[in-house]
DNA sequence: TATGCCGGGGA
DNA sequence: TCCCCGGCATA
């Protein structure tokens, strides 16, 4: 519990999101990249490393914390994956949405890193992209105009919120989490789409501003459209934080059908985008609140206390469109490959991962459950036999006391009558 | 809950 | 040794 406060408390101080995860992250990600030895290739930050008894004291703290958290995520898994699965459901049905859904994730994203302050990315997009994240953050003048950032401050306080709090997606522990998030992530994502891709499919970018239905061929010309004439930044690639790629959804339209046009598009670009379903009307409630106002968001994050109502309905919502988003940063990154993109890319795996985590950990509930049982059996099946060895089996015939019954115990053997083994009706 | 017995204890 | 009973395991 102490930790936990600790925790939040340093995020609440630190009106920054970054500087929030920066603090914890660096810790953690120590821990994990020993621990996983996965991302290794970044280099620790000085500071990181500076970091001393103060640091360790921390470390110590927050690894602690982490079995409170598994157990949180545990229970409030369930939930989000009852809340998750229903918001794709709903989103399957509209392709529009879409939009509202990147920014979800990327304020899942960001609430992801605060969970899983431990978690080994967050020291890595700290200290080589924190401008990535400047978006998130409105406080920082790099993105002054964003507006996307609205929808993700909304969602992006409840999310973290609960997920400060330990009950986050931060469920699993360092371990857990990378293993079986990306596992869970990769199956649902990864593979079809990339295979896909490679057929007789066509991938267009598709601007999923409001009102701008504008599809390019390639993802340089959609970001450019959109940082151009939405994010209002003139300056090239140099500019570009990444946040570009939240806005654009990747179409793939196949070749053969092509002739239908942009209006297939739209209808096509879900089924195909196996992650990404579109924007249903409730679930999305919550998620187009958050997107739309992109002022809103501004005036949200800076106070940072959101902490109140949306909390854990829209952290779900949050979650599966994270998922997807996160499918589609990959897509970005990997044709792309922008620098920031592929550390976000990562980072927004753990995420999934998170969803996934707690939908396995059921499965591993369950898996304890079974070995307990076998245990057990195991256990007791000893005794048993220690018990027919040692103590005569009871006898299938009727004895004394069946025979005569309680009234007529004059009748009945003497061993029966001295609680014996009866020696009338001997088996 | 009812039985069948074992292990013990008292007379 | 005879009788009884507590308690356990099983049906």
């Amino acid at each position: 519990k102490l930790n936990l406060k600790f925790h939040h408390n340093m995020k609440s101080n630190s009106g920054d999101r970054w500087s929030h995860g920066g603090s914890l992250s660096p810790e953690a990600a120590d821990e994990q990249r020993v621990a996983d030895g996965k991302r290794t290739g970044r280099a620790l930050d000085p500071d990181t490393r500076s970091v001393s008894l103060l640091e360790q004291k921390r470390k110590v703290v927050s690894s602690s914390i982490d079995v409170p958290h598994a157990r949180r995520s545990e229970e409030e898994v369930d939930m989000d994956k009852v809340t998750a699965a229903m918001v794709l459901t709903s989103l399957s049905t509209s392709p529009l949405v879409r939009s509202p859904p990147v920014k979800v994730s990327e304020g899942l994203s960001g609430s992801w890193k605060d969970n899983n302050s431990a978690g080994p990315f967050t020291p890595s997009s700290y200290s080589s992209s924190g401008g990535y994240w400047s978006w998130s953050a409105p406080s920082d003048q790099s993105n002054p105009s964003t507006p996307s950032p609205p929808l993700p401050a909304d969602s992006f306080k409840p999310f973290r919120v609960p997920s400060l709090g330990g009950v986050g997606p931060g469920p699993a522990g360092p371990e857990d989490p990378s293993l079986d998030e990306q596992d869970g992530s990769s199956l649902l994502f990864d593979e079809p789409i990339p295979r896909k891709r490679k057929n007789s499919m066509k991938v267009m970018f598709k601007c999923l501003w409001k009102n701008c239905g504008k599809v390019l061929s390639t993802a340089a010309g959609i970001q450019r459209h959109i940082r151009t004439n939405h994010l209002g930044r003139n300056c090239d690639s140099e500019c570009s934080d990444g946040e570009e790629d939240f806005y654009y959804t990747e179409i793939k339209l196949n070749t053969d059908s092509v002739a239908d046009g942009l209006s297939s598009l739209s209808p096509v670009s879900p089924s195909v985008l196996s992650p990404p379903p579109p924007p249903p009307p409730p679930s999305l409630s919550q998620l187009a609140d958050s997107h739309t106002p992109p002022q809103s968001n501004d005036t949200k994050e800076p106070q940072g206390g959101g902490t109140t109502p949306l909390s854990r309905s829209a952290p779900s919502a949050l979650y599966l469109i994270h998922t997807d988003h996160a499918y589609q940063v990959r897509s970005a990154g990997s044709n792309f490959t922008p620098t920031n993109s592929s550390s976000f890319s990562i980072s927004w795996q753990s995420p999934p991962v998170t969803f996934t985590g707690n939908t396995v950990s059921p499965s591993k509930s369950q898996g304890f459950g079974e070995q307990r049982s076998q245990t057990i059996a195991v256990l007791s099946s000893p005794p048993r036999a220690t018990t027919a060895l040692s103590r005569k089996v009871r006898g299938e015939g009727k004895k004394c006391r069946k025979v005569y019954g309680m009234e007529n115990r004059d009748m009945w053997c003497t061993a029966c009558r001295w609680k014996k083994a009866c020696q009338r009706f001997t088996d």
